[in-house]
Formats: structure tokens, sequence, C-alpha cells
DNA sequence: CTCCAGGGATGAT
DNA sequence: ATCATCCATGGA
């Protein structure tokens, strides 16, 4: 027989068996995954292939059923489960949702979507680099971390590549970080890095303080405020009360909470946002941003005129 | 081409 | 205490 037929043997054998299979009810995979809390998986035939931490991960979808490449690791669905918080209770945490128009609609439409368990260090450095970009944009800076800093996994025929060390990163300069178009939040990424490297903050110890403590913790390093830190907070600390306000959000807010308000600064929308949605209001929140940032066609009005202005 | 993005730090009122 | 400005970059 030819070597071509053989790598096609081989192959349709890697891609056909040794899938381990993994219950994941309520649960979609290209939702959670394209919703803008992590940024470096990428689609391939049938499923996604990606790192979690150190360990690359294949991982495709079938109804209830995740099925995954059972690589080296022996404890892999268990890393797979907890990443992907399948043992989150999402009929109960939709239940707890607010019961107004906005939310209702953003419920409908995110079935499925659950907040994961990121690592820590991947998760903060990754929204540092987040502060005015695009989620394409910060899909590509993640992916440039990874090939310039981080290490070469291997799954299947497909190569991943893991996220960089805080020690990785601190040894950089600014100016090799900016190769990976950082712009200005090179220097906020490196300083952070060198911090955490040293040991002066410890991102796992930070995970047994209270909200409050982690959230001012982590805006006491540079190119954190109050939104990157909720982000952490919520997509690496499992504060599912955290509620990141970006402009997405903040428009939302504005146009579905306070039609015509006057006196509308942060803090206020802070204040309110961590009353009316409550425990889970970092779901709520991953939902109405998801919705929103989806369903952007149809910008209502004078953009039509726009865009067809515009060749 | 212009617009704007999962903001934060800084200096001016 | 609140508000305005600047900061780099590239996809849409």
């Amino acid at each position: 027989m030819s070597i071509l037929g053989d790598r096609i043997l081989a192959q349709r054998k890697i891609s056909c068996v040794q899938l381990t299979r993994i219950p994941a009810t309520d649960f979609d995979l290209a939702t959670t995954l394209d919703s803008g809390q992590v940024f470096h998986w990428e689609k391939v035939d049938g499923g996604f292939v990606g790192a979690i931490g150190e360990q690359a991960v294949y991982v495709e979808q079938d109804g209830e059923v995740l099925k995954i490449r059972d690589g080296e690791a022996r404890a892999l669905p268990r890393i797979v489960a907890n990443y992907f918080a399948l043992d989150h209770s999402l009929a109960e945490i939709c239940a707890s949702f607010p019961n107004d128009p906005a939310m209702n609609a953003a419920r409908k439409f995110c079935r499925g979507l659950r907040v994961i368990r990121q690592p820590k260090w991947e998760c903060l450095a990754t929204f540092i680099c987040s502060s005015m970009k695009q989620v394409a944009h910060i899909r590509q800076i993640s992916r440039k971390l990874r090939e310039r800093f981080g290490e070469t996994r291997q799954i299947d025929n497909h190569v991943v590549r893991t996220f960089p060390s805080p020690q990785r990163i601190a040894q950089r300069s600014e100016k090799e970080l900016r190769k990976c178009a950082l712009g200005y939040r090179a220097k906020n990424l490196l300083v952070t890095a060198r911090v955490v490297a040293s040991g002066d903050v410890d991102l796992e110890k930070l995970g047994t303080l209270s909200n409050v403590d982690v959230c001012a913790r982590l805006c006491e390093l540079p190119g954190v405020g109050a939104k990157v830190a909720n982000c952490v907070m919520l997509f690496a600390y499992e504060r599912l009360s955290a509620f990141p306000i970006d402009v997405w959000i903040e428009r939302i807010l504005r146009e579905k909470y306070f039609p015509r308000a006057r006196k509308l600064n942060a803090k206020r929308l802070q204040a309110f946002t961590q009353k009316y949605f409550g425990d889970h209001g970092g779901y709520a929140q991953q939902y109405l941003f998801h919705h929103a940032r989806t369903t952007k066609r149809k910008r209502k009005g004078r953009s039509f005129v726009t865009i067809l202005g515009v060749r």
C-alpha cells in the first residue's frame, strides 16, 4: 500500500478512535468559546484545539456529549470538565437572572453559555492586553504572545502553543512585547509579569481573599482597573457576582435600564448592577454581552445611511 | 479611508 | 470627588 494510503488510514484512526466521551448537559461549546471570555481556541475540523494550562486539548461537541482527545494526561476528562465548569448548575443560575426584557432575550439567545474557569495568570495577562481592543485583536495578541514566548504542544496533527508564564514574559523587554501588537499595553503587561514572577503578588493566594480584597489587590497591578479586575475575578477566581462594565455593557445598561437618565457615572452603574443582578451577576453580564455583540448588525436608523454612504 | 474597540493613568477643574 | 485627554493598533 502507498505511503499516502497509510497516512490516510492513520489519520482516520486518530480522528475516529481514541476520543474520550464526557457528559455535558446544558452546554454549548461553540457559544462559550466565542463569548469573549477566552481568546485562543481555534476551530478545526468538527471541533476546537487549544491549551488548558500546559495541556493541549482537542474537543468537539456531539449533543450532550463532549468528545475529547485523550492525550498522555490521564486526568484530562476531569481537567476539561473543570475548565468548562460543567458542574455549574446552569438551569438554576439562569433562573436566578432578573426577569426583564433585555435579560430574557439574552438568556434565550445564549443557551448553553458557561462562565469557564481559566488559569489565573493567563486570564489576568490577557485582559491587561484587552483594553481598548476588539475581540478579534485580543485573539491576535494572545496568539502572538503564545507563538513568541509560549511552549509548543502537539495534539493529533495540530500544533498548540501554551500561554507564556509570568517568568517567561518578565525576562523580555518592552520593545519585544510591543512586537505582539500590544502598543501602550506592553509596559503594563511587563511590569505586572515582573511583580507576579517576583512572588510579590501570589495570584493563587489571592483566591483565599474576599471579593473586595481580591479586587483591591488586582487593581494595584499596572493596567488593571475595575473592569479588568472584574473580568479576572469572574473568569479566573469564580466570583460569579463580579460584573465587568465595558463599553458594550455600559451601552446596554443606559439603553435598556436607564433610558434618558442623567448623573450616571461608573460608580452608580456598578452599584446598580451589584444589587440588581445579584449573586450570579457575572453570568448575567456575560449573557448580555454576548447577545449584544453577536446581534450588533441591526443598528437602527442613521447607521444604515452611514453604511450605505460608505461605498 | 475613517471608526472604534471587553480601559487605565494622569492631570485639570 | 468628578471629568477630559492621551495612550497604540488593526479589523471592520
